[in-house]
RNA sequence: GGCUGGUUGCCCGAGCGGCCAAAGGGAGCGGACUGUAAAUCCGUCGGCGUAGCCUUCCCAGGUUCGAAUCCUGGACCAGCCA
């Protein structure tokens, strides 16, 4: 099937990478999926790119399906590009909700260089034929006059086409738009045709909500150089509630930024994910086989307490973003925390180790409960902790504090000095008593 | 450029001079039940030194004993007209 570009290197990889896509659900919408087939299973790979913009300093869990798509490309033999959105990130990309707000030119330049750095870490970069390669369109985007833009590109796209877009016609029934989001379409499809002629790129890949920014640039290719080039996206991942991925309950984005999330609550995310989704989770976001999943899917049915299928895909995540290390400390800090062991019975090392996973602080030994949940983070404002304290919901070393002011002896500390505080039933810190 | 309507807490949305930290819904949070799941029920939901005080209802002034509510100016949005 595959070209010359020796079998799958990462082993497991399915024969037909469409097919796969298909069976994890990761496919919306796409060209012409025969012609599409056809070449990905001619000779030689296949250059694919798929667009990141910066808008935040970090990504965050919604984009990994795109990288992770890219990957499997990558792992069924194909060439995948990331493309970093320096100059698309100036301007942004027109959502449903109202106008973005404009980032300055160096913060856009500095967001473009952190999540380059995160994004090169889901593919392989080496000098094979399907190496990865990283490009920022600022590039070719930078230096173009006005007067290039609107003569060279803008003439081959009809208003009436872009005003048929589904995201512009919803605009302008709500907030309208400026015409600075409204040329964005312009500037994707620009990207996708230089990636053509530069690196002969035949296919890109995005969120379903890209889809026509996407099909822009395969208009685009065809009108100027008489080329028919694909376009593949992939659907929005919601989980049964409708809640977009990647959106911790507390309703913030889950993030790659180890400093904007920590390992151990990124960890804990995919733990909590429902039983309802865990299964569908498993195809679209690791690289388990079928086999796997389905004995994941028996498990979950047949002893659901164990949430296996959770830890799994939990496990599976934080190795591929934090690492084998990262993720041994959250597994043990978890363990340690959540298992059934008494947290007396826990020694300094465990606890030390374990604590410093979940957001700590020192005391002096003189604040009360609420002081200390404030202190932690594990509640925004002393209000909210005295609440928590009325509600029943706050715990020292797992056993229930109900007066306010609550202050901690000597003898709770455990070994280290550590108090274990936790508020509800999943939201722990570590308080260590300094004297 | 003109006219009309709009801008309220995380989101939606009521309020139209005092009884408003502001109805209702959603989300979130806590509890019960469970399995660190879902569903359900109950509670909670601006901040603080919590029978009180402070900061909020697009922004800036003003009227008033008192304004989210009235007036003036400004910003932004929508619809219609040009």
């Amino acid at each position: 099937m595959r070209g010359g570009s020796g079998g799958g290197e990462d082993g497991g990889v399915s024969t037909d990478i469409l097919d796969d896509l298909e069976w994890r659900g990761l496919i919306a919408q796409s060209t012409d999926r025969d012609a599409l087939a056809k070449e990905l299973a001619g000779d030689g790979p296949v250059t694919l790119y798929a667009g990141f913009d910066p808008t935040a300093p970090s990504l965050h869990a919604g984009h990994l399906v795109q990288m992770l798509t890219l990957r499997r490309f990558q792992e069924a033999g194909h060439r995948p590009v990331i493309l970093a959105g320096g100059a698309t990130g100036m301007i942004g990309d027109p959502r449903d909700v109202g106008e973005r707000s404009l980032h300055d030119e160096t913060t856009v330049a500095e967001w473009t260089g952190l999540i380059r750095g995160q994004l090169e870490r889901f593919v392989r970069f080496d000098d094979s034929p399907t190496g990865a390669l990283t490009v920022n369109n600022l590039d070719w985007t930078g230096q173009q006059t006005v007067l290039e833009f609107l003569r060279d590109l803008g003439k081959h796209f009809p208003v009436n086409t872009m005003l048929a877009r589904e995201t512009v016609k919803r605009r302008l029934a709500a907030d309208g738009m400026s015409y600075t989001e409204f040329s964005y379409l312009l500037l994707q499809s620009q990207d996708y045709l230089h990636l053509h002629r530069t690196l002969g790129c035949r296919l890109q890949i995005g969120g379903s909500d890209q889809w026509g920014n996407i099909v822009g640039g395969v208009d685009l290719i065809r009108r100027v150089e008489g080329a028919h080039v694909h376009a593949l996206t992939t659907p929005l991942v919601t989980d049964s509630e409708g809640r977009k991925f990647g959106k911790s309950t507390g309703g913030g984005n889950v993030w790659l930024d180890p400093e904007r999330t920590s390992p151990y609550a990124w960890y804990q995310y995919f733990v909590n994910v429902a039983d309802s989704d865990v299964l569908g989770f498993l195809k679209l976001f690791t690289f388990l086989g079928r086999e796997e999943i389905e004995a994941l899917a028996v498990e979950l049915t047949e002893k659901p307490h164990l949430r296996s299928a959770q830890r799994r895909l939990a496990t599976e995540l934080t190795t591929l973003v934090h690492g084998e290390e990262q993720t041994r400390q959250v597994t043990t800090a978890s363990q340690a925390l959540f298992g059934r062991a008494e947290l007396a019975d826990l020694d300094a090392r465990t606890l030390d180790a374990a604590l410093a996973e979940v957001p700590h602080t020192d005391s002096g030994g003189t604040d009360t409960i609420v002081d200390l949940l404030v202190a932690t983070g594990l509640t925004e404002s002393k209000g909210a902790a005295r609440r928590a304290v009325k509600e029943g919901g706050a715990y020292v070393n797992n056993v229930k504090v109900t007066d306010e002011d609550w202050i901690p002896g000597a003898d709770d500390a455990l070994d280290g000095g550590w108090l274990v505080v936790r508020r509800g039933k999943r939201n722990l810190a570590g308080v260590r008593l300094v004297r």
